[in-house]
RNA sequence: GGACCGGUGGCGGAAUAGGCAGACGCAGAGGACUUAAAAUCCUCUGUCCGCGAGGACGUGUGGGUUCGAGUCCCACCCGGUCCA
C-alpha cells in the first residue's frame, strides 16, 4: 500500500476528493440559479438536527438523494438541492444544562462541524441557500407564520389536559407520544396528563382535505399511516335527554342502526354533568370511583386486557328512538377528551359494552340478527352485518355494520346470507340517520381521531410564541412589525429543565401593543415541527428580507424564486415522520394556499422513504450499545466515493440493513479497477478488432446506459452499481484485445465515466479530466442508449420437458416459434425424455424458452 | 385483536408482466505471481447422491391454480411497523 502512494497514477481519493471539492466550491458549480429556459427540479432531503456529528444514517439518507439530483441535472434539468439545519430543540438545552454551555454556542459549533462533514460527502448542495432555523432571520418568519395562522383563526389558546413529559419538562403533541406505554418520543419517559393553557393549531379544519392524496405520488404506506392517523369515522350524533332535569347528553355513534339496542349510557368520570346527575344514594360510590379513576393513566383506562369497571349514577336517560328509560353509568373506559365524553352502550353489538353489561347485569337487546340466530341469548356481542330486529318500523332492514357499500360484494353478501343489492337508499345506518334528522333527534356527523396540533413548549431553545397577555386587553398578538421576538441570550439554565424565559424579567415584562399598559410575554416557545413545516420555502432565498421590518401582508419567501422552483418535486426522508412533519407541512401549505401565499395544494409532489442503516450486529446503532459506525473513519480510510458506493450497493434503499466493514472492500476494489480501466496502460495489441468484438463493445455500452438509467429512475441504486460493475468487468477483459485500437474504445470509456458521475462524483471528475476534458463531468449530458445497438444478436433458449430444464441452444434473437420448437425437439437431451410419449403441448416464450409437455 | 410490510446460499442482496432461482458483491477454498507475505490475477463455491456423465431436492410451512410459481390464490408460522 505504501509504495503505491509514490506512483502518481494510482487512485488516491485522499488527494482527488478534497481537490475537486475545493474546485467545485470555487467555481460555484452547484449554485442553482433561476433559468426559465430550463425545466426546474426541486430535490429535497430532510434537513438534519445539528446533534454534533453526521452519522451513517445521515449519509444513507443523503447520498442517494444527491445521486438522483446529480443525475437529473445531467439530464438537462435545472436542479435545486439545498441543505440546512433544523436547529432548535431539546438536546441543545439538555447539553447546555449538563456541560454549562449556551445552546446557541453548542448549536452553532455543531453546525460548523457538520457543514464540513456534509461537504466531505461530495454532495451538490447549494450552500448559498443554507438556512438554520434557530437564526433570528429564520425564526422571525416562523413567528410571522404563527401570527398569520392566528389572524386566520387557525391558532387558539385553550386550557385542556395535555400530554406532558416530566423528564423533558414540556408538553408534547399527540403525535410525539409513542407506543402502547405512551412514552415521550425523545427520551422514552412515560408521559403524564396535565391541565394547561396551551396554543393549538386547527389542523382539524383541514382533516378532510388532508385525506385527499390525489395530487401526491407518495408511498402507499405513508398515505395509509396518515389516513389511519386522521381516523375519519362517519356516523350520527344523537341527543339523549336525562329523565330528571332534561339535560341533553349528545353521543356520537358509528352505528345509529343499533340505537334500539342502547340499554344504558356511560359517561366519563370527568364529565361536567356527573355532579348534577348523581343521586344522593349513589353519591358516595360515585365519588370513590372517580377518585380511583383519576389516578390511572389513559392507557390503563383504555387497555383491552383490563376488566371494565363502573358505577351507577342513580340517574336515567330516555332513549330518543323508543322512549326507553335507560340507566346512566360512569366508567373509566370512556374518556372525556374523546368525542362528547358520553356514549350510548349497545351490549349486543359492542364487545366492551357486552362485557360491561354481563358484569353489572344490564339488559342486552339483540337489534342486529346474527347469522343462524335462534332468538336466544347471545354468547358474545355480534358486530357483523345483518337484518335489524326489535327496532320498530326498521325491522328487516339490512345493516352492513363495518362494511362500506364498496366492500359489499356479492361474495361477501353470500357469506352472511344477505342480499347483495344494498344501496345508500336502503342500508340500515343511512336509513336510520335520515330518519333521525327528520325526527329532529339526531344528525349525520363525522368525527376524526386527529386532534388539533399542540405547539406550546415550556422550553427555552425554540422560537418564542409572539403573543402578549395584557390585564386589560387579554391576549394580544405582537405586531408583525416588531418581529422577531428575540430569545434573550443572558439566561441561566436550571437543573430542573424549567424554561429560563419564565424567570427572565427583561424578556417577560413588556407593554401591551394595544393599550400600552404593562403586560407579559408568552414564555412558551414553539414546537420545532413548526420550524420544519415551512423550511422548503425558506430555501428560495436564505436572506429574504433579512434586515427588513415585516408586515402581515409580506411574502414569507422570495416570490420570484418561488414561482420557478416550487413545489418540491422529489422529497426523501424517513417514514418515521409520516404522521408528524409530513402531516404538519401539508397543513401549512394548505393554510398558505388559503392565505394566497402559494397557488398549489401540496408541498412535496413525490416522496421516497429510505430505510434504516443498522450496525454490523444487525441492531440499531446506539452509543449505549457501542456499535456506532462512524462515516468519517471510513471516509478517511477509503474516501467518500467508496462510502457513497457501499451505501448504494449494499442495501435496497427503502429497506436498509446492517453495515459491513468488509463489504465496503468490494467497492474499493471496484473503484480501483475502474481507475485502471480508464487511466491505466492499455495492452500492446496490434490490428483491428473483429466485427463481432466491435458489435459486443457497442452492445455492452448501450446495455449499460439503459440499465443504469432505468435503475436510477427506479431508485434502485444497488442494481445500478451492479450494472456499472458488470460493464467495467467487461471493459477490463476487452482492454486486452484489439478493441483498444478502435476509435469507439474512447467512447466506451467515456460512457463509463459519465455513468459513474452521479454516484461517484470525485473519481469521475478526475478521470474525465485525465481523459483530456477541461469542463466538469457534472456539466455533461447524460448518455442516451440506442435500442438497436443494445439488442442481442443471438440468444440462448432454454428447453424444458414437462417444466424441467433439459437442454439449451443458441438461436438468432428473432427466431420464430416453429423453428425454435423444431430445433428443441431434435435435441438429444429432449428426445431422451420425450421418446415413446405423446407430445400434448408445445410452448415457446419468445427469446426465453421452449417447454414440451409429454405424457 | 385488526391492518400493512417482509422471510431467497455462510452473509448483503438480484430476479420487467408467471418463464434458466441465486445477477453483482462479501466471506471461504484451490491455483498463479513472490525468497516470503500483502496486494493483484485465474478457477471453484445452494444442498444431497454419483468416480463420472448426470440426477434428485431447493426461495418460512402446508395446500391450490398453471405446461410452468420466489412471483398468483387459500390457510398457517416467524420477524417488523402502525392502529386498537
Amino acid at each position: 500500500m505504501v509504495w503505491r502512494c509514490f506512483m502518481t497514477d494510482a487512485y488516491n481519493p485522499q488527494v482527488v476528493e478534497p481537490k475537486w471539492q475545493k474546485q467545485w466550491a470555487e467555481t460555484g458549480l452547484y449554485r442553482s440559479v433561476v433559468d426559465p429556459s430550463k425545466e426546474k427540479y426541486y430535490a429535497l432531503t430532510m434537513f438534519p438536527y445539528p446533534s454534533g456529528d453526521l452519522h451513517m444514517g445521515h449519509w444513507y439518507a443523503m447520498v442517494p438523494s444527491d445521486v438522483r439530483a446529480r443525475w437529473m441535472r445531467m439530464r438537462g434539468r435545472n436542479v435545486l438541492f439545498p441543505m440546512g439545519f433544523d436547529a432548535f430543540g431539546l438536546p441543545a438545552e439538555n447539553a447546555a444544562i449538563k456541560h454549562n454551555l449556551h445552546p446557541l454556542n453548542w448549536t452553532y459549533a455543531n453546525m460548523e462541524r457538520m457543514r464540513g462533514q456534509l461537504r466531505s460527502m461530495g454532495t451538490m448542495f447549494d450552500w448559498e441557500r443554507e438556512i438554520a432555523s434557530c437564526d433570528p432571520s429564520y425564526y422571525k418568519w416562523t413567528q410571522w407564520f404563527f401570527l398569520k395562522l392566528y389572524h386566520a383563526g387557525l391558532a387558539y389558546k385553550k386550557e385542556s389536559p395535555v400530554d406532558f413529559c416530566p423528564n423533558c419538562n414540556t408538553t408534547l403533541a399527540r403525535e410525539q407520544v409513542w407506543g402502547d406505554d405512551r412514552v415521550c418520543e425523545r427520551c422514552g419517559t412515560p408521559v403524564i396528563k396535565k391541565n394547561l393553557n396551551q396554543w393549538f393549531f386547527k389542523i382539524t379544519a383541514y382533516a378532510d382535505e388532508l385525506l385527499d392524496f390525489s395530487k401526491l405520488e407518495w408511498p402507499e404506506r405513508v398515505k395509509t399511516l396518515q389516513r389511519n392517523w386522521i381516523g375519519r369515522s362517519e356516523g350520527a350524533e344523537v341527543v339523549f335527554k336525562t329523565e330528571i332535569g332534561g339535560h341533553e347528553l349528545p353521543v356520537f355513534t358509528t352505528r345509529p342502526d343499533t340505537l334500539w339496542g342502547a340499554t344504558f349510557m356511560v359517561m366519563a368520570p370527568e364529565h361536567p354533568l356527573v355532579d348534577e346527575l348523581v343521586s344522593d344514594e349513589q353519591r358516595a360510590a360515585v365519588e370513590a370511583y372517580i377518585a380511583a379513576a383519576t389516578r390511572q393513566t389513559d392507557i390503563e383506562r383504555m387497555s383491552t386486557e383490563k376488566e371494565k369497571t363502573g358505577v351507577f349514577t342513580g340517574a336515567y336517560a330516555i332513549n330518543p328512538v323508543n322512549k326507553a328509560r335507560i340507566p346512566i353509568w360512569i366508567a373509566d373506559y370512556v374518556l372525556m377528551g374523546y368525542g362528547t365524553g358520553a356514549i350510548m352502550a349497545v351490549p349486543s353489538g359492542d364487545e366492551r359494552d357486552f362485557a360491561f353489561a354481563k358484569k353489572y347485569n344490564l339488559p342486552i337487546t339483540v337489534v342486529i340478527e346474527p347469522p343462524d340466530w335462534d332468538g336466544g341469548e347471545l354468547e358474545a356481542a355480534y358486530t357483523g352485518p345483518g337484518r335489524m330486529v326489535n327496532s320498530g318500523q326498521f325491522d328487516g332492514t339490512v345493516s352492513l355494520a363495518k362494511y362500506s357499500l364498496d366492500e359489499w360484494t356479492p361474495e361477501v353478501a353470500a357469506e352472511y346470507g344477505l342480499p347483495a343489492d344494498i344501496t345508500a337508499e336502503n342500508e340500515g345506518r343511512r336509513v336510520v340517520t335520515r330518519w333521525l334528522e327528520e325526527q329532529g333527534i339526531g344528525k349525520a356527523a363525522v368525527t376524526y381521531r386527529l386532534h388539533d396540533w399542540l405547539i406550546s413548549r415550556q422550553r427555552y431553545w425554540g422560537a418564542p410564541i409572539p403573543m402578549i397577555t395584557c390585564l386589560e386587553c387579554g391576549i394580544v398578538p405582537v405586531p408583525a412589525e416588531e418581529l422577531p421576538v428575540t430569545l434573550p441570550e443572558d439566561v441561566e439554565f436550571l437543573p430542573t429543565g424549567e424554561s429560563p424565559l419564565k424567570f427572565h424579567d427583561g424578556f417577560r415584562k413588556t407593554t401591551c401593543p394595544k393599550c400600552g399598559a404593562p403586560a407579559e410575554r408568552e414564555t412558551d416557545t414553539m414546537d420545532t415541527f413548526m420550524c420544519s413545516s415551512w423550511y422548503q420555502y425558506a430555501f428560495m432565498d436564505a436572506h429574504w428580507k433579512e434586515n427588513d421590518t415585516l408586515s402581515l401582508d409580506d411574502m414569507p419567501f422570495n416570490p420570484d424564486e418561488g414561482k420557478y422552483w416550487l413545489p418540491v418535486d422529489q422529497y426523501t426522508g424517513g417514514v418515521e415522520h409520516a404522521t408528524m412533519h409530513l402531516l404538519y407541512t401539508r397543513f401549512f401549505t394548505k393554510a398558505m394556499r388559503d392565505m394566497g401565499i402559494v397557488d398549489f395544494d401540496e408541498p412535496m409532489v413525490r416522496l421516497f422513504n429510505q430505510g434504516i442503516i443498522l450496525a454490523e450486529d444487525g441492531k440499531r446503532m446506539s452509543k449505549s450499545r457501542g456499535n456506532v459506525v462512524n462515516p468519517d473513519e471510513f471516509v478517511k480510510l477509503y474516501g467518500a466515493d467508496t462510502v457513497r458506493g457501499y451505501l448504494m450497493f449494499g442495501f435496497r434503499w427503502e429497506q436498509g440493513g446492517p453495515w459491513s466493514s468488509t463489504g465496503i472492500l468490494g467497492i474499493q476494489r471496484f473503484l480501483e479497477k475502474v481507475w485502471d480501466t480508464v487511466t491505466g496502460e492499455t495492452a500492446d495489441v496490434t490490428g483491428e478488432p473483429s466485427k463481432k468484438q466491435w458489435r459486443e463493445l457497442k452492445r455492452k455500452q448501450h446495455q449499460a446506459i439503459e440499465r443504469v438509467t432505468r435503475d436510477l429512475s427506479d431508485f434502485s441504486f444497488n442494481t445500478m452499481v451492479a450494472g456499472l460493475m458488470e460493464y467495467n468487468n467487461y471493459l477490463q477483459k476487452a482492454k486486452t484485445t484489439a478493441l483498444v485500437n478502435s476509435p469507439d474504445w474512447t467512447e466506451a470509456i467515456e460512457t463509463l465515466v459519465l455513468l459513474m458521475a452521479p454516484g461517484f462524483p470525485h473519481i469521475a471528475e478526475e478521470m474525465w479530466h485525465r481523459l483530456g476534458h477541461t469542463e466538469s463531468v457534472h456539466l455533461q449530458t447524460w448518455p442516451q442508449w440506442d435500442a438497436e445497438l443494445a439488442k442481442e444478436d443471438e440468444i440462448t433458449i432454454v428447453v424444458q420437458v414437462n417444466g424441467k430444464v433439459r437442454e439449451r441452444f443458441n438461436a438468432p434473437a428473432d427466431v420464430d416459434s416453429e423453428t425454435a420448437i423444431a430445433t428443441a425437439k431434435a435435441l438429444p437431451g429432449v428426445q431422451k425424455y420425450t421418446e415413446g410419449k405423446n407430445i400434448i403441448k408445445e410452448i415457446y416464450v419468445p427469446g426465453k424458452l421452449v417447454n414440451i409437455v409429454a405424457k
